[in-house]
RNA sequence: GGUGAGGUGCCUGAGAGGCCGAAAGGAUCAGUUUGCUAAACUGACGUACGGGAAACUGUACCGAGGGUUCGAAUCCCUCCCUCACCGCCA
């Protein structure tokens, strides 16, 4: 969620940076900040009406207590007129709140400025390629039918006890699942983040804290019964770890990891493209979330990127790295980075994660503050990424290192997975 | 699922219609003292939104929302949450 405070100091700005998210209803921003005017002539109105209504209350109970009863009743009698203006200025002033606040949040965060312009993915920029791609043979088969072939997926298993999207792993499939989730959390320990295990479900509190609510509503699992969300990253129980908290300057940056699985409905994407790992309803993922000083966020956006770069290195995985355009990146973002492997199987790039910085957008919302150098309260800076999310990296391990022999194994991933071959 | 207790500031905790944005203690920060540390003493110390160049000042906030009253942390209603014990259970 913007600030109205910046919206109003940088009207031009912020109509110029909406324009490169391609978004339409740019009179949303006058009509912001109109409201706004017209919510603090309100405010100023109660305010001092309450005021008077105070005083003249206080006054009644001195002299209530000094005995003058007859001056009391006299100021008494005024007293209604304050009251209704009361009761008519703080409906007036909450029904404004409420029109400003759902003007608000229809507001996407502002993109950085070197966020390119564009409305598809096909106008993402890529900022870099790295590492060779397998020349595979003729024969060579895509992710499903090697994860058949060595038992180490069974989908039609999923599906009779879930449904499609619910893989079940098997065999050297589960056991390689744990390395790489193992793997990653060791890789960011030693990035210092600190790990947490974190609940699987959230309210709705932290589905709105982080953003997930409600632009995203449908795309959550529900549960009816209890109000509670499964989430569909650890970033909304992560980052939501520091709702309603005013940090110490000293405490920043704050760095978290950790691994959960996630859970996303994924309504309406069928077809060839979500075949086999590619797009699954629960699936696990390692994510890295920070919480830092406003002057170091960029900074600290290539340190996540780099790191999530680094992993994909040492699995010998080919990849890039895509600053997406305005039209390509999400609602709360003001600058992401996704990291594609190239899956030689299919002969496609696959995302695997997603580096963002969301600026004060998130922490506006969850009330993230820490206290600067003047000892005042500011918003911080909130980023998270994918360190990495498994499916589409089994995927990619998978159909590169295929060999004559079976799949051969990482080297790094070795002592997690103890076995070098899946033969 | 049953029964009971309770939600007050960073924490503990008092407050039971006006003198309460809220005692006291702890924590934290600054200063004095001190060979260092510790201790002691002094002072500061909630958040948000308005107004103001600033000093400062108005309003709101004692789980949330309503109500009673000239006046509510305090009384009434509804809801939410937490804790304890019992039952069930990994």
């Amino acid at each position: 969620m913007l600030q109205v405070s910046y919206i109003r100091d940088n009207r031009e700005q912020v109509l110029e940076r909406l324009a490169v998210k391609n978004f339409k209803q740019a009179n949303l921003v006058d009509e912001v900040i109109q409201l706004d005017d017209t919510r603090r002539q309100t405010q100023a109105k109660l305010d001092n009406t309450s005021a008077e209504a105070n005083s003249a209350a206080k006054q009644i109970g001195e002299l209530m207590r000094s005995g003058k009863k007859d001056e009391a009743e006299a100021i008494k009698a005024k007293t209604g007129v304050w009251k209704e203006d009361i009761k008519k200025y703080s409906e007036e002033l909450a029904a404004i709140e409420e029109e400003l606040y759902q003007k608000l949040v229809l507001l996407p965060n502002l993109p950085h400025s070197s966020v390119p312009k564009g409305l598809t993915p096909e106008d993402n920029e890529v900022v870099l390629e790295n590492g060779a791609v397998p020349a595979l043979p003729a024969n060579a088969l895509p992710h499903w039918e090697l994860a058949a072939k060595y038992k180490l997926i069974d989908f039609e298993l999923g599906v009779k006890i879930t449904g499609a999207g619910f893989p079940v792993y098997t065999n050297k499939g589960a056991k390689l699942q744990r390395a790489l989730i193992n793997f990653f959390i060791d890789e960011a320990e030693k990035a210092g983040y600190r790990e947490v295990s974190v609940p699987l479900m959230v309210n709705e509190a932290s589905g709105f804290g982080t953003g997930q609510l409600p632009d995203k509503e449908g795309q959550m699992y529900f549960v009816n019964e209890d109000n509670l969300y499964l989430i569909p990253t650890a970033e909304v129980p992560i980052t939501n770890l520091y709702r309603d908290v005013i940090l110490k300057a000293d405490e920043l940056p704050v760095k978290n990891c950790g691994h959960t699985p996630c859970f996303r409905r994924e309504a309406g994407s069928y077809g060839a493209h979500v075949r086999g790992l590619n797009r699954l309803h629960q699936f696990d993922k390692v994510e890295i979330v920070q919480v830092v000083n406003p002057e170091t966020s960029y900074q600290v956006l290539e340190q996540m990127s780099a790191h999530v770069q680094s992993l994909l290195q040492k699995l010998g995985l080919p990849y890039r790295v895509l600053r997406l355009c305005g039209g390509d990146m999400g609602f709360a973002s003001a600058l992401t980075y996704d990291m594609e492997t190239w899956s030689a199987a299919q002969q496609r790039w696959l995302e695997v994660s997603s580096v963002s910085n969301f600026e004060t957008f998130q922490s506006n919302r969850l009330k993230l503050r820490f206290r600067n150098a003047e000892g005042k309260t500011q918003l911080a800076h909130t980023l998270n990424g994918s360190a990495l999310a498994l499916p589409r990296i089994v995927a990619t391990l998978l159909e590169n290192n295929q060999t004559d022999q079976g799949i051969k194994i990482p080297e790094v991933l070795v002592p997690y997975t103890k076995f070098e071959w899946i033969d």
